[in-house]
RNA sequence: GGGCAGGUACCCUAGUGGCCAACGGGGUCUGACUGUAAAUCAGAUGGCUCAGCCUUCGGAGGUUCGAAUCCUCCCCUGCCCA
């Protein structure tokens, strides 16, 4: 049920929805070759949640993989300690191995929703670190320079304005190097922002007279919005939200985006992606129907056609028609109480100042008639439902 | 070790004795409108026993009728000198 069911023609593989491989004539002579390859790709156990965003990624790695070669997932135990530098966050929070091991599982539970688990080699960075000494360390620190590192963008940006910078991430994008050379890696794949860390593992490995791996890179989707994907602007779908909340999201996605998301997540042949951009801009399509369709590909590919067939529906319902969903919590009303405290204790604000204001604003609804007195008693002698702005029901019942 | 500049709400930032629960932007929420949980526009956004009260501006003390703002010590960050 995930991607890659039918393997893709070798060149749609290496073209859609890739940035840059280097080289691609490498790469191309490698899997012509009739070697199994091994195709590297590690992740810190820092921060589990996988997005749509690596889902574009996991795909590639799974069309590669369906061709018969193998994935070797590293789990970043060490890496994860220093906290990737790509993404310029500081936090350098010592994670202690409870919170890294249950992490990882986390991890590797949405990772193998999408990449075939049997044909997945897992290893730990603690395997070959643990045991590292300060010997190798000067081995491997003394093979690159700080105007090497100063080369990445990011530590030149910090560095530049002024913003912290521990010798401890510096050694970041070597430990990942080294990674290759542990495992013999012929490809490593990453989005854009880990150029310069596969990059690195490159060199060390021609440095160590290795073959070099080759660098496999994804475009970072942009977020819902069109902006930059990010957890702050809250524009992402994770890959273990539930149907109905994807197909919202994707319906609240800007239209200008719409296309790329068919490109880049779905298998949606590019002649029909392409009709379907020339169709919006005519104006001959409602992109709201693009965006349908787009929720049932993707929902069907992370779940399956029911599912999506549920979740359509239920949007249809709720925001179309602006009934009610077929299911809502439920809530015991026992007596009569000021709405202001049953918004509170039914989860529907979380204070009580939150509560009064949304009564005040207009937002509350009982039986679909505004209450818009803060003083207000409620009570019921059969079920009602109680509502919140759009999309956020309650069942009470007596 | 010394000098300088900083640490403000979920995030970024303004504020340098009372007009500060604290400007502005982001995020979030609500409303209007709509093609949809798009876009756009408007409002809201610490808490509470809510015309008032309580807790917030790195931490702990202090000055003052009154402090995010002044003083002392401490912690953290950057730059310069050694």
């Amino acid at each position: 049920m995930p991607a890659g069911e039918e393997p893709m023609d070798l060149e749609e593989i290496l073209t859609r929805g890739v940035a840059e491989i280097i080289t691609k004539e490498e790469l191309l002579e490698k899997l012509r070759s009739g070697r199994t390859l091994r195709l590297k790709m590690g992740f810190d156990p820092s921060k589990p949640n996988l997005h749509i965003g690596h889902y574009v990624g996991l795909r590639k790695i799974r069309q590669l993989q369906d061709l018969g070669h193998t994935v070797v997932l590293i789990v970043g135990d060490w890496t994860a300690q220093i906290g990737d530098p790509s993404g310029r966050d500081e936090s350098r929070t010592m994670l202690d191995p409870e919170t890294v091991r249950a992490n990882a599982e986390t991890y590797m539970r949405q990772f193998f929703r999408v990449v075939d688990r049997g044909r997945t080699e897992v290893r730990w960075q603690s395997e070959w670190f643990g045991k590292f000494t300060l010997a190798d360390v000067f081995h491997l620190t003394s093979r690159f320079t700080l105007g090497q590192m100063m080369a990445h963008e990011t530590f030149r940006k910090r560095y530049e304005q002024g913003l912290p910078l521990s010798l401890m991430e510096l050694l970041y994008p070597l430990l990942q190097a080294y990674d290759s050379i542990a495992v013999d890696a012929d490809v490593e794949f990453g989005g854009t922002d880990q150029k310069f860390n596969i990059l690195a593992g490159r060199e060390l490995q021609r440095m160590l007279g290795k073959t070099p791996q080759n660098v496999f890179l994804v475009p970072l989707l942009v977020g819902l919005d069109g902006r930059k994907m990010s957890k702050t602007f809250n524009n992402t779908i994770d890959l273990v939200d539930p149907p109905e909340e994807m197909y919202g999201k994707i319906m609240s996605m800007g239209d200008d985006v719409i296309i790329e998301y068919f490109i880049l997540t779905t298998d949606v042949p590019m002649a029909e992606i392409e009709e379907m951009e020339r169709e919006m801009k005519a104006g001959h399509v409602n992109p709201r129907d693009l965006k349908m369709r787009l929720a049932r590909e993707l929902i069907t590919q992370l779940y399956n056609a029911e599912a999506a067939r549920k979740a359509e529906e239920e949007f249809v319902r709720v925001f179309q028609r602006r009934e009610l969903p077929s299911e809502m919590p439920e809530f015991r009303l026992s007596g009569p109480k000021n709405i202001v405290d049953l918004l509170v204790e039914a989860g529907l604000a979380a204070s009580k100042s939150e509560g009064r204001r949304l009564v005040q604003q207009g937002g509350v609804k009982l039986n679909e008639e505004v209450i818009s007195d803060i003083e207000a008693t409620i009570a019921v002698t059969e079920p009602a439902v109680l509502r919140v702005g759009k999309r956020r029901f309650v069942q009470l019942v007596p």
